[in-house]
DNA sequence: GCCTGCATATCGTGG
DNA sequence: CCACGATGTGCAGGC
């Protein structure tokens, strides 16, 4: 990893051209080649960079300052003119033992597969992650009178989410098997679900449902709980 | 800005808890209080964060480590234990003049907007940003019979912006007035078009338009470039 | 290797 | 301030 602090240019070119005009930011190159160029400001997100893999050349511009050359086999360029180096550091860091999560959709699923009733009284699992041609259903359950009910479930609840469960439900409702006891129905299932997509998933006749992930969190290990 | 490079481990709680083993990693303090853990590999993006606003608060760990707790309004918390300083260093910026770019999906609805024949023989445009009840269509225009085509844009097309533009036409072929020569037809535009999407649209009577942004930009006068 | 879906997404824009 | 759409999205998991 080399950090340098430097007055610099930047030009993008590739699947758009982004222009950063002469002022002073941080440089990151690290060792696979990528180059991320922060400002003192925003957010996480670089002012401009190039992905890995890619390689940097270090040459001289026309007129005698350094410039840094770095593209990416798919055509991707990422120019750096630099006109006064602050400060220029080295570090081996090593290889990172990398990010463990918790509390992801992963694991809403996993919950709820385990208390499916906090969706809706009655309801059983009847398998998680159906497989459907267009993808798995999260889940797919059976309601007290034995029909069938897919549950799709998201961290937050968008308009894109009740397309999804929709798209499902009108391939799940062509199968007879599912379809004995009544018609396949939807329960759109969040931490948290947009009016829009409330309004469009009641239009369509699709119950949502929000969930509480700690309670659910303290269903499952009671000691957890709080009191 | 700060930066310090240091062996650290981190643990993150808010939407979700994760967690950073020990290891060599570089901490970058903007001076909005933001900070950011990365490694010598991936990619722009941070293993672990806090964005701005927050506070960075110093203090000593109950070994007598070095301890930064970053705390967010609302409640998400950044802790970064530091068991060796390899490098700290403080660099003033100044205030970034900020990205220009070009060649988003505004500028191909721009340039769209001046051909629409491209898309189709004899394509019109009625006008930009079409007014609905749940947003704009980008572009309305009208064929050589008269009839009313909705284009949806974007640079790449996939099967959110399908079913985006199914929606408006939904809503659109209830309007007597754009109907009065016939439902008003879709057309869907992008610079790339997904095979699935594509399929999606065709099954939904939608057209596909493959744009070439260079070709349309080259229609256009080249002086009214950004650079 | 391509494709699909999730994400502490971030970021701008318009109400 | 909230909500929604675009993003050089990145990234992991499946086929």
């Amino acid at each position: 990893m080399r950090i340098v602090v430097a007055r610099c240019q930047v030009d993008y070119a590739g699947r758009l051209t982004a222009h950063l005009p002469m002022a002073t930011r941080v440089l990151m190159l690290k060792s696979d080649g990528s180059v991320l160029v922060h400002s003192d400001g925003g957010s996480y997100k670089p002012l401009n960079w190039m992905s890995p893999p890619c390689t940097v050349k270090e040459g001289l511009s026309e007129d005698g300052q350094t410039e840094w050359l770095v593209e990416a086999k798919s055509g991707d360029s990422l120019r750096i003119l630099i006109e006064e180096v602050v400060a220029d550091s080295r570090h081996d860091l090593g290889v990172d033992p990398g990010l463990q999560k918790d509390g992801v959709e992963k694991h809403l699923q996993e919950l709820l597969a385990e208390h499916p009733a906090t969706l809706s009284e009655g309801l059983v699992l009847v398998r998680r992650e159906f497989p459907t041609a267009i993808g798995p259903v999260d889940l797919m359950c059976r309601d007290a009178g034995g029909r069938s009910v897919a549950v799709e479930i998201k961290r937050r609840g968008e308009i894109d989410g009740v397309e999804q469960l929709t798209r499902y439900l009108e391939l799940l409702n062509r199968d007879p098997a599912l379809t004995r006891r009544g018609a396949v129905t939807g329960i759109f299932a969040a931490q948290e679900i947009k009016p829009q997509a409330r309004v469009l998933a009641t239009d369509r006749g699709i119950a949502c449902a929000v969930v509480d992930y700690d309670a659910l969190r303290g269903m499952d290990d009671p000691s957890q709980r709080l009191f």
